[in-house]
DNA sequence: GTGTATGCAAAGTTTTTGCATTCGA
DNA sequence: TCGAATGCAAAAACTTTGCATACAC
């Protein structure tokens, strides 16, 4: 089982939850998903198996799961308000998110740790984590950007 | 005049846009204020000088100045929705936020375009921005940490 | 059995939009 | 003058909450 999963059980169990068929559903298809869905898309995926599974409970389960530190919530600049859920990592990932076709590709970088330390010694803060965004054209979107701008301009 | 509000000048000069006493005052605040304002925050601000103003004119003019790259609007995960904007500067800037008190900071760094182009040559995607978001405690949270984290939790 | 989690509907929060009016060039 | 920008109110988009019911333990 999961780390996730394995992860969930054990937080319920020492706090006195549940484990229901709701959250077994949407923590496999977290645990699965190599992508980084809102919960409307979660909620989506979930109903092909449990059509009646409502909008509300998805949140409650991410925020539990966020509260516990094993989801993280994010937001993209580029996408007003929709906040997208990851699975926590072992460890810290990056995002990288197309400006065309808006697919998010992970990274991971061992430089950060050299902006935190940065950072840290000329403003005296502590820093405890930290998140890269980058911006750009995708390998498939770079071909054709053209086309594809001019359609996302007048769309 | 500020580079700001001398290039909002410019744009609307070119297209045959108007400069009225909201955007003059909003582009005035921006321009002075050495924070991140929320669209509230900045309404707040700019009724102490027109009581009048409507939060549907700040937004507006910052969804136009942020089309024309003067002004960029970040999300903190931190908090949930609500969007910051930030006059764009000529150097690339990114933050940090205390967990605590919830300060920003705004720091430079030249490590990022080594994350970029080490980005870049892994994945074959062309980036052309990006923004680090580092979080932890400021140097004045970080005294007398335990009993504001205390405080924060029962809040 | 008991209390946690769910579904539903309503409310909350932040941002956008339609429309009549105002105002800058 | 006349079209761009504003204020207002209503809607939209996303998320949270109250409450009665269902269900895990």
């Amino acid at each position: 089982m999961s780390e996730l999963i394995s992860q969930a059980y054990e937080r319920l169990r020492s706090q006195g939850g549940r484990m229901t068929n709701q959250r077994r559903l949407l923590l496999s298809i977290l645990d699965s998903l190599g992508e980084h869905p809102t919960a409307e898309e979660l909620l989506l995926i979930a109903r092909k198996q449990d059509p009646d599974l409502n909008l509300s409970t998805v949140y409650r389960t991410l925020r539990w799961l966020e509260a516990e530190n094993l989801v993280s919530a994010r937001l993209f600049a580029e996408e007003r308000r929709q906040e997208r859920f990851d699975a926590v990592l072992p460890s810290e990932h990056h995002h990288f998110m197309c400006t065309n076709c808006k697919n998010v590709i992970e990274f991971d970088t061992e430089l950060l740790v050299d902006i935190k330390s940065q950072f840290q010694d000329s403003s005296g803060a502590s820093v405890s984590m930290g998140s890269i965004v980058l911006y750009g054209l995708c390998p498939s979107c770079r071909q054709g950007s053209v086309a594809q701008e001019l359609d996302r301009e007048v769309g």
